[in-house]
DNA sequence: TGGTAGAGGCTTTTT
DNA sequence: GCCTCTACCA
């Protein structure tokens, strides 16, 4: 893509100097703008490299940055610092973070480890649990102030009622032990440099004049305390570019502002705007139904976007009777593709829940397609992989309680709940660390003052064990240490005598190390420390692999940012997309569209959109109406696809194929037998409408026969309620229900 | 202290 | 429907 930029963009990879918005549409190019732009400001500009900091939505997307900087002019991307908000924060802090009083070795803390140290805090009083409704809920409550920059005392002002007072006292408490564990929380990577730009004047005015340009990526996904970060770091030269799309602010939920881009020319007087609408990626058809649907939106800038590539194929509907259904019925599109010449890592599936994932894994597993699955049960969120990172956490920072708890008696060496107990007690008690108390005490005898003898004696021994651990953390790189844990605690031979699932977990223990290994090949500082710093921040997305020739699955949040050939939206209903949780709220809904607006958009030539009939939800089966997003894409765009043999069933003929052996194509015939043992439900839906009246007869394809009780609404929006001859009661959308008069 | 069985909660999305 | 946590017993 070395085409000459447009117009537009190239004022925006021009236009140095001064605050500059970009409201960029998806698919305009802004990738490429800000790679430009820092091309430009350090060829023809004269910029060196350091003064230069850009901030990433992702790590993925931070090092593709650095990649084709590094291209176009080899040796930039060394001294550059382009990096999410959290990585930066880090290297911020590591370097300055004492002035403050965080130390040099501090531990990041992830949600679970912070949602464990909660359960330590709550559990302390038997009050709290009943306004603690789980260390989730608690965590996220911290979180949502902490990002709205809101220390404890100041919730503890604004408290209204009992709760509200409680959970300010327990996010003053969990701050303390934080700090006693000498951990950040992943809220804190952020919240403690813009605390530290607060307290000293001189290191904030150290990075303002250093970075004399600073540039912002998806900026519609900014929080208060991001935005406080930007502010601090842009005081000097107010160089500050940001590039944003209201249209796909989808982090509401995560306290994103969108008010951050509405009202940036308030903030930053005399700033420049550019707006770029015309689109590279996407056909007309699907630009077409996308902006018809995110229209639909009010309160947003308005912007339409345009091109003049070529018009494309129809919008296609996938309508199936359930979710196993539906995953088949994808797999019969995506293989459809394959065999037209789509390529595999051109193609994505994406979801509004990580728990879709599952009966599309199944459907491509049985049909030996290759995938691969961003998200849903995440590698390092694994309990073996916990359990091994854990000594790691600890070998870094011994006074980590949360992953000592964790690690003290895995495997099993006979330290029960009731001395980690006492241990801990005494840990709230003094203000010391747990392993602190542990090592002191009189000579040999472990927490001396604190726990009986025998138990003593357990813990001397698993003291002695962490000793050895330790001497080889601090010679070895980071791989060596990870092996030696293994070794030492012979954590394998656990997995084999407790898990009768052991094999996996064993594989996933082994990739644990392999990933030592490639971080340790790839990275200057090979330190343990450093390892732990790269676990923390990586994100799932930064996984994916377009080289790994398989068909992307994710959700929908993961895929911004990103493009495919070929795009399904899975599970266009009712309460799951738009979801449950948002169905009440109009802004919510908004929210939920603008996601739909962005899966949309992620589809170069093909899009296809799928609800099903019926779907299990938490182990019931519920009928589900198709989402009201379908009702907004206009008529003329969409079309219904006829997704191959649909048979539910079909692909368990496959089933002996699973070791991938046998090549997808040689099922074929095997379907299109089953599809004849099985109905078709494809043909069973509405070709053309029809007319619904109060006490028709009707055959609905999964309920059954039934009476028509009442009709509600016109045209494409009217809804039938029907009493089913089995006893229930549903109301569906006439225009997608497959049901029809008898 | 460790093992087991039953209850309960969970599913919205994530750096 | 699945996973985690808790209570109780050996």
């Amino acid at each position: 893509m070395s085409n000459e930029l447009n117009e537009r963009q190239r004022e925006a990879v021009t236009c140095t100097e001064g605050p500059v918005l970009v409201i960029a549409g998806a698919g305009s190019g802004k990738t490429r703008v800000l790679t430009e732009r820092i091309a430009h400001l350090v060829r023809n500009v004269g910029v060196p490299p350091w003064n230069i900091l850009a901030f990433t939505f992702t790590n993925k997307a931070a090092g593709e940055m650095r990649e084709r900087l590094e291209r176009a002019s080899p040796g930039i991307s060394q001294s550059l610092w382009v990096g999410t908000f959290h990585a930066t924060g880090v290297r911020i802090l590591r370097r300055h973070g004492d002035r403050i009083g965080v130390r040099r070795h501090f531990s990041i803390y992830d949600a679970d480890d912070s949602a464990n140290l909660l359960k330590a805090i709550t559990s302390r009083s038997m009050l709290d649990a009943r306004v603690v409704k789980s260390p989730r809920w608690l965590h996220d409550r911290i979180s949502r102030m902490k990002n709205e920059l809101m220390s404890p005392e100041l919730a503890m002002e604004q408290a209204r009622d009992r709760v509200e007072k409680r959970v300010a006292e327990l996010y003053a408490q969990y701050e303390k032990d934080l700090r006693r564990a000498n951990a950040l929380d992943f809220d804190d990577l952020i919240a403690k440099v813009v605390e530290l730009f607060a307290a000293d004047e001189d290191v904030k005015a150290e990075y303002a004049t250093r970075f004399r340009y600073v540039l912002v990526d998806e900026f519609q996904d900014t929080n208060p305390i991001q935005m406080a970060m930007i502010d601090a770091l842009a005081s000097h030269y107010r160089n500050l570019f940001v590039v944003g799309d209201d249209d796909q602010s989808i982090y509401g939920w995560r306290g994103a502002k969108v008010e951050h881009i509405l009202q940036f020319e308030d903030v930053y007087p005399g700033t420049r705007v550019i707006r770029l609408e015309q689109n590279y990626r996407s056909t007309q058809t699907i630009l077409d139904a996308a902006n018809q649907v995110i229209a639909n939106n009010v309160g947003r800038k308005g912007k339409n976007l345009w091109t003049d590539g070529p018009v494309g194929d129809k919008v296609q509907l996938i309508e199936s009777l359930d979710e196993e259904t539906e995953a088949v019925n994808v797999f019969h599109t995506v293989r459809a593709l394959v065999t037209k010449g789509e390529n595999l890592k051109d193609i994505a599936i994406l979801y509004r829940t990580n728990a879709q994932s599952r009966a599309l894994e199944e459907a491509f597993k049985l049909g030996s397609l290759p995938y691969q699955i961003i998200g849903s049960v995440r590698f390092y969120e694994r309990m073996e992989v916990r359990d091994v990172l854990a000594y790691c956490k600890v070998l870094a920072n011994p006074d980590d309680s949360t992953n000592l708890k964790r690690i003290i008696n895995v495997p099993r060496r006979g330290i029960g709940k009731a001395s980690v107990d006492l241990v801990e007690a005494k840990s709230a008690e003094t203000g010391r660390s747990m392993m602190d108390l542990l090592r002191s005490g009189a000579p040999g005898a472990p927490g001396a003052h604190v726990l009986p003898a025998a138990a003593a004696k357990r813990c001397q021994a698993f003291l002695e064990l962490f000793a050895s651990l330790e001497s080889v953390a601090e010679h070895e790189p980071a791989p060596r240490v990870v092996e030696a844990i293994v070794e030492k605690t012979e954590y394998m031979k656990y997995l084999k005598d407790d898990y009768p699932d052991s094999d996996a977990r064993i594989e996933n223990v082994e990739e644990l190390v392999n990933a030592a290994h490639l971080f340790a090949e790839s990275s200057e500082d090979k330190s343990l420390r450093a390892f732990l710093e790269e676990v923390a921040l990586v994100a799932d997305v930064d996984a994916l692999d377009p080289e790994k020739g398989a068909l992307t699955l994710m959700t929908l949040h993961n895929a911004k940012g990103l493009e495919f050939d070929c795009v399904v939206i899975t599970g266009l209903e009712e309460g799951l997309f738009p979801h449950y949780n948002s169905i009440d709220s109009e802004r919510e809904v908004e929210e939920e569209r603008r996601l739909f607006y962005v899966g949309m958009t992620r589809a170069r030539k093909h899009l296809y959109l799928s609800c099903a009939s019926v779907r299990r939800r938490m182990g019931h089966i519920e009928g589900s109406v198709p989402s009201r997003f379908l009702l907004e894409v206009p008529e003329q765009c969409l079309e219904h696809a006829v997704a191959g043999a649909s048979a539910g069933r079909a692909s368990a003929d496959t089933a002996g194929a699973t070791d991938g052996a046998v090549g997808w194509e040689s099922h074929a015939r095997d379907e299109i037998a089953a599809a004849h043992r099985q109905p078709d439900y494809e043909s069973f839906s509405q070709e053309e409408s029809v007319e619904f009246e109060v006490g028709m007869r009707i055959r609905h394809e999964s309920f059954g026969p039934g009476v028509v009780r009442k009709v509600e609404g016109g045209g494409d929006h009217t809804r039938v309620t029907v009493i089913f001859d089995s006893g229930g009661e549903r109301k569906f959308l006439a225009r997608f229900a497959p049901m029809r008069p008898i």
